[in-house]
Formats: structure tokens, sequence, C-alpha cells
DNA sequence: CGACACATGTAACACGTTACATGATTTG
DNA sequence: CAAATCATGTAACGTGTTACATGTGTCG
């Protein structure tokens, strides 16, 4: 549901339509998440269809924009007063998979741990130079760089928790894979 | 795709059911992602379709269990051996969030700041709990015991990375709130 | 017997992604 | 003029979610 409220939230001043959402979705997040403008008209549409959004016709160059309805306003301040929930979160597909990496037999755990962990250090590097890239003191790039350092912090995690499944993981295994074989 | 692959991983030592599918995914992620059954039996549907698993008819109490096919085993195999690349991740909802309280004026960004940290906090003691719940030794439980790590150390993570917005924001906005109010 | 867990499946819907079609405008 | 960009939209498909229907077995 982020690109719903995302919408909704720069609706929040004044119309928008389709092609400025997206070019100012996309300047808010450092173009991390590329937005597909496809999406953005379909989104338009479920939005107006749920009454949050209504068209306000063509402007002065023929485009076609769309403003919050109240019920619409409503939605994106609940949306701002209610923190994101854990359990709410989609799925983390590397955890799942170490998860499982150690519950089926024969799988080397360590080995996959290790690749991850090269493939995470790699991101973070090219995430620091983004961040070097980045203007500081800014006020339009700092949206931006709000994300590149998230990015970095999450990635850090990553790394951390890795080197702890690796030191973890060996005892934890021994019964399992003394006596059976790949 | 999380949920193929990790039905593929549950299928790589023998032919399993729905059911017991299922079961054995809850207890490797301990039940942080609950599945659900109507779920387990669409995506089994689809990985037939399109030959990765195979049904194997029933077993000796009715049930119709699944095996892996060679390329559904090729396709596993990919899996674990290819890393999770950043790109490739959901965007965050609470990243985007933050971004756009950021861009869009007249967002009490500090209040969105402090409301999602407490809400963080809980969630990390109710994890920390979860954790000390865990027998450490018991190798059933290894592969939840990292999950619960996992989700641990990614609100840690999300908590420095809220409490870093919130020592750099007030600076940052400070030409946009100077003469708008909310 | 009635309630509950086990077991399989389907139908409808949500969001997100990609590819395609179409036209206007800008720019080399 | 041709190519690229801007701009709007649609169609098809993928995964994930929920609710529903149906039947079997078990246990109090």
């Amino acid at each position: 549901m982020s690109i719903r409220h995302g919408l909704l939230a720069l609706l929040r001043s004044e119309p928008k339509y389709g092609y400025q959402l997206r070019a100012e979705f996309e300047a808010a997040t450092g173009s991390t998440w590329p937005l597909n403008i496809g999406q953005v008209y379909t989104t338009l549409t479920r939005l107006e269809r749920d009454g949050l959004v209504r068209a306000t016709g063509a402007d002065d160059e023929g485009r076609s924009r769309y403003e919050l309805t109240d019920t619409g306003a409503k939605e994106l301040g609940q949306w701002f007063e209610t923190p994101v929930a854990r359990e709410s979160r989609p799925r983390d597909e590397l955890v799942i998979k170490l998860a499982l990496a150690l519950t089926v037999p024969g799988i080397d755990v360590t080995a996959v741990v290790q690749r991850q962990r090269s493939a995470t250090m790699r991101s973070l590097q090219e995430l620091t130079r983004t961040k070097r890239a980045t203007d500081h003191d800014d006020p339009d790039q700092a949206a931006a760089l709000l994300v590149v350092e998230s990015m970095i912090f999450s990635a850090e995690a990553e790394i951390r928790w890795l080197d702890h499944c690796e030191s973890t993981i060996p005892r934890r295994t021994s019964r399992r894979t003394t006596g059976a074989q790949e």
C-alpha cells in the first residue's frame, strides 16, 4: 500500500497529473524504487474508484489532474498517524532462504551466508558512494538522503546478522550434517 | 517469490502434502510469517503448471503429495546459489512514509518519527521476549531462532535510523516550515 | 452427536509489473 | 524530418490474501 498512500501524500498540497506524480515520487525516494508510469495511472484509477481522489479535468496544457477528496485526506492523515507494524511487512526473502537452508538437510548454509555477505558488502559500498554524491545541504535532496541512509543502516544490520549466523550455525547443525551427505 | 522457493526447498528431501508443507514452513520461520493454507495449494498448482513439481498420487492416508522435478531441483539450487539483491526487495513503507512526510509541506515529521519509534521499541521488547522463550540448543528451533534474531537486528537498525532522522530533520526542513503552518 | 482439527480445493480480489497502443510536443 | 520525451491509458499476467465449500477423522 506504499504507492497508494504515496500518491495521496503528493496530492496533499495541490492537484497533480500522472507524470508529475511519478517524477515527484522518484525525486523523494532518490529513484531508489523506480515507479512505473503505468502503475501511477492504474493506482489513480483505483484511488478514484475508492473515492480517495477525484479528477479535476484538464489543466492549461491538457493534462488531466487529480485532487484529494475529504475521504482521501482523512485516509492520508491516518497513514501518517499510524506507525508501520512489523507484522504488516512483507516476508523477507533472505531470512526465509537462510531459515530453510538450515531446515532442509544437505544445504551448505555457510556458503549461502558467505555469498550473501559479499553481495551485501558490495551494495553497501555502492550506497556509500551514492550518499557521498548527495548534497547534504540541499533541502530538495533531504528526503532522498534519508532513504539512502536507511538502506545503509539496513545493509549494515544484514551484515551483522549474517556474521552472527555464520558464527552460530556450525554448532547448531552439527547433529544433522554428521552422517548425512549431499 | 519467497513462498514458491520455500515450498521447493521443503520438497527437496521427499514428497510432501499441503498441510505438511505449511506446518514445516511455519516451524522453520517460527510462525513469524504465518502461511495461509489456501496459498499453499494455489502455489503448488502454479509450481506444477510451471513444471517445477509433480503430483505423486495419494499416500497411505489419501493425502496428495508433490515431489520436485529435475527442473524444480535446478531452480532450487539456483535460489540458494544466488544472493538476494537489494534492488529486488519490496518498497519499504516506513521509508517512503518518512521521505514523503519530509517532501510534502505541512507534515509534522518529528511526530511521525516519534510514534514509529515507540511502536518499534515495543516490537523490539516483544521480540526479545520471544527470543528468550526459544531453546537455544534445540536444533529444531535453530531456524526459528535465526528468524527472531534477524527481526531484532532489523528493528534495532530501524531505531538507529529513526534517531538519526530526528537529529538531522529540524535542520533540513527549517527553510520549508518557516512561514508554513499545519 | 457436536465441535474441532485435518485436508483439499476454488473463486474473487488486491496490488504490482510489463508490454503495448496512441498521440502531442520538443529537439537535434 | 526523425527521434526522443512527455502524457495517458489499457490489457494481460504474476503473486499474495481472504473467504468459502466440502469432506474426513477424532475426541469429549
